[in-house]
DNA sequence: CTTTAATCGAGACGGTACGTCGAGTCTTAAG
DNA sequence: CTTAAGACTCGACGTACCGTCTCGATTAAAG
């Protein structure tokens, strides 16, 4: 429920620190983007991004969720082994290669020793969220909340740990890992 | 090849640094982690810790590397369920409670968006390493460096996900993962 | 000529914004008076403030202006050692204690390096025109503006030093200064 | 009692900061003389500025105290007159008409509501002092310290003040004010 | 009894200085 | 040549106040 009064928050704002946080994101690199780097490069007052956002965190996070949502949602074709494996490539394309995936790489970085971070991750939980779709429809015997939990784990983590520990990419075989999974 | 003239390089010092850094890192966490901080709770001038190491992630991987690879090398008992099971639990306690533990996952974190950190890890892989020991014995049949960067990945990847993403490590059942690992 | 459409000032926020000056000028002193803290105090938008005071030295001098008068007008007995003493006493009290007075001071203050302060302070000669009163029953041959003008310099400054420079209040003799005045 | 270890301070930055307090209070006023300005214009680092000075009013009186003691010495010719006039002359250039002068008349204006540089003035009279040395040469029978102070605030008291309220400083005859003094 | 016009509150906006902190580097004297 | 000490430049931090700007809602006099 947000105020009447007052003057309203500027659209344009909002999106110029959306894109501003894009850009940098790409132009500098993660831990080169500051709050004050994005409010010069979005031509927006400091004091207008702590407004609204925190941390750079929050704002990256807003600026990057559709995009990853975007990216890891499959059209699906009723074949499991063809869904899993085309959800996996898209994984693969997203940890190792989309700029919303780089994105999301640094915040699960950041979450490692920030609690604030952490939590944000935890109430936007992109990756659980586009698998557990896929694996519902691929593998209907996977019904109960754990049992869903432990196949997201065993469908994302072996694809996770090899980008994120900086193994390469191109050594991932989203098919044989799809039919691991099946197995 | 290394000068012999001049005050010599004191231990005194690089032992006070990666105690320091230990200490720091329990006391107020990664993050509040500072080159400064540490300088001055070694009682260790500035320049003497840039002079050695030239990050603090550095500093970090030389202080809980050799934790890190006593917590994770487990004593093989012949059966290979009960070893891989033994080694998920050492794994799990590495990541989710161990301070080495913590302090690799910050480094992990880092390596995602800081070239220099990923280059360090990438020569010191410590759960990698860690890993194929276990594998090697366990399942003699991946013999090829494939194969074991593939199991490598599949044991390790779920539970490096379940814990980097945020989930609670006590939902994590080590023999589950391992019974599945061996499937 | 000011217009008669539209709705008319409000009477109430008027008061509020001078009452809320006097009271910030006595709970946090004049460095700590702002803008925005009197309209908040007052319960009166920032705009408001802005609409019918440029600067928070015209709001001040407008609150302080008839309290000002108040303290420095003495009720004349016809002796002119009498009357200049009980002035100087005023004037001491003035300066060194009152709320009008401290208000009156900050205002000296900023005039030195703000012309528009100097100005206003120009158009309202409270301390000279109290003086003036003063002198010209007490001493009746000082009869020419530059007479005026120069035995007001004699009477008030002196004490004027005194207290501005950071003097103690209470070593000044009235009764003194007085007879030196008319010596 | 300064330490001897570690670098010594920097003359050149010391110099640099006096400096520009100087060039910036002609440019642009106390007003908008600010720390932020101060270092930039010096080319030295806000922290410097910040470590040896805590305000802009303490570096400005460092930067024109040198200068107002310079102002304010007469050389004695033996008439008392001749020297009061003198001095009050140079009074009233120093503070109608100094660049020193309008530092300090800044300064007297901020004491008024800075605790800080009140006590920073009450340390550093300098007018107090000039003036003390003409008393004591010109009026030899103001000894007791009483006495000293009612004599210079009455030879400064009138000057003061006609400058101080923003008074035409041409109007002031300094052999006039000596005259009364005297009388 | 509706316009019309200036007010009011609330609060977001772009600016700019604040004082602090950590990063690295540099300059001493002491060992 | 190393060491501890500590000053140096640089640049981001998060906050505060500045003065301006949109809003919707009042409030009276004028039509």
């Amino acid at each position: 429920m947000e105020s009447k009064v007052g003057r309203p928050r500027s659209e344009r704002a909002r999106e110029a620190v959306l894109h501003a946080v894009d850009d940098l994101l790409v132009e500098v690199g993660y831990a080169a983007v500051t709050m004050k780097g994005i409010a010069e490069r979005a031509s927006v007052s400091r004091q207008t991004v702590y407004r609204w956002w925190s941390t750079k965190a929050e704002i990256l996070l807003e600026a990057s969720a559709t995009d990853a949502e975007d990216e890891l949602a499959i059209t699906p074709t009723g074949d499991p082994l063809d869904d899993l494996t085309t959800y996996l490539q898209a994984l693969i394309n997203f940890l190792a290669h989309s700029h919303a995936g780089s994105a999301y790489r640094a915040l699960i970085g950041e979450a490692q020793h920030d609690p604030d971070v952490a939590k944000l991750l935890a109430d936007k939980d992109v990756l659980g969220d586009s698998a557990r779709v896929v694996i519902a429809r691929a593998v209907p015997a996977c019904d109960t909340p754990q049992a869903l939990e432990f196949a997201t784990a065993r469908l994302i983590g072996p694809t996770f740990f090899a980008i994120m520990s900086g193994r390469d990419p191109r050594q991932l075989d989203p098919q044989a890992l799809a039919r691991t999974f099946l197995a």
